[in-house]
DNA sequence: CGACGCACTGCAATTCGTTTGCAACGACGG
DNA sequence: CCGTCGTTGCAAACGAATTGCAGTGCGTCG
């Protein structure tokens, strides 16, 4: 619906990975490591906001590879923990590379109008979760949480 | 990937609309009462849970209409604030009925087995929400927020 | 009360994101 | 260096949702 505007914060956490020390982690959890994979890897870690498949796929330079293998390799990722996955309910799955040991758990905020992204330390009060699944007998509950709104750039012309 | 089990807990909210109330609200929003239309909320007014355009699909008996009409139907009636719309992050969107001057502003706990759903009172602190906004030069934030977990039933027995 | 306009419907084709079958390929342990 | 099996490219298939078109019928207005 709108262009993305490649803006974003990220307050914390994102130290850019070096690209070895993720190769590293896939060597461990005993995958190949192939031209693919390290392209995909080194635009995650350029890229610190939410990528879509296609757009992971639109920023492969000369490394290119087929869209079905970016799709392939998310997946792979997302079960190794090395991506986290997102959705922002346009029906289109996000990545973000993800740091050793973090389970990557944050909202983030984003704008209706231009899809600028911000990520959010702000969370569902945890004790409020946990009695929310007693009283209904649920147990590993999880969240999903995410902001929408118009940033400041997008407040003053909502597109004629 | 699991069978629906149609149990479901409305703790308030819900008082069973008259079709007649409801088609009447159709009348002020000047549209047709059509067969389809009928047919569509009274599934709606009988199942007080989300549904989808496949499961209202398959609800409407002898009254039954296209597929791309009950889709067709569901974006008016969303418009018209007589349904609302939920995203349960599966890929497809599901209805509720609204009360008329309801906002329909809630959240659900999901079961990830069953798919059973439980509706929520608990909503995210708006003041947090507004605070987050402010702090990122958003304005007119509005949030998503589902619980996924595990509901008694399904805790003993994860499919085999 | 009957006719007309336009909202609405059915049907089929189309879109878009994502998945999958299959044969060829190539990373890496031996 | 060889063989294996994970991985790839390609194309076809998928499911949810949308849309173009021609025909139908709701509701208004004469």
């Amino acid at each position: 619906m709108n262009q993305p505007c490649g803006q974003h914060q990220h307050p914390h956490r994102l130290i850019q990975q070096p690209l070895t020390e993720l190769t590293e982690r896939l060597r461990q959890g005993a995958r190949k490591i192939t031209a693919p994979r390290q392209a995909i890897l080194d635009v995650l870690r350029r890229h610190q906001h939410p990528l879509s498949n296609k757009e992971i796929h639109a920023a492969l330079g000369r490394e290119s590879c087929d869209l079905a293998t970016v799709y392939r390799n998310l997946h792979t990722l997302e079960e190794m923990r090395l991506v986290r996955r997102f959705d922002f309910g346009d029906g289109v799955a996000r990545f973000e590379l993800l740091a050793e040991g973090d389970d990557g758990h944050h909202h983030h905020l984003v704008c209706r109008g231009c899809s600028r992204v911000v990520e959010i330390e702000e969370c569902f009060p945890a004790d409020v979760e946990a009695e929310i699944g007693r009283r209904h007998g649920f147990t590993q509950i999880s969240h999903r949480l995410e902001f929408f709104g118009l940033c400041a750039r997008c407040t003053g012309t909502p597109a004629p």
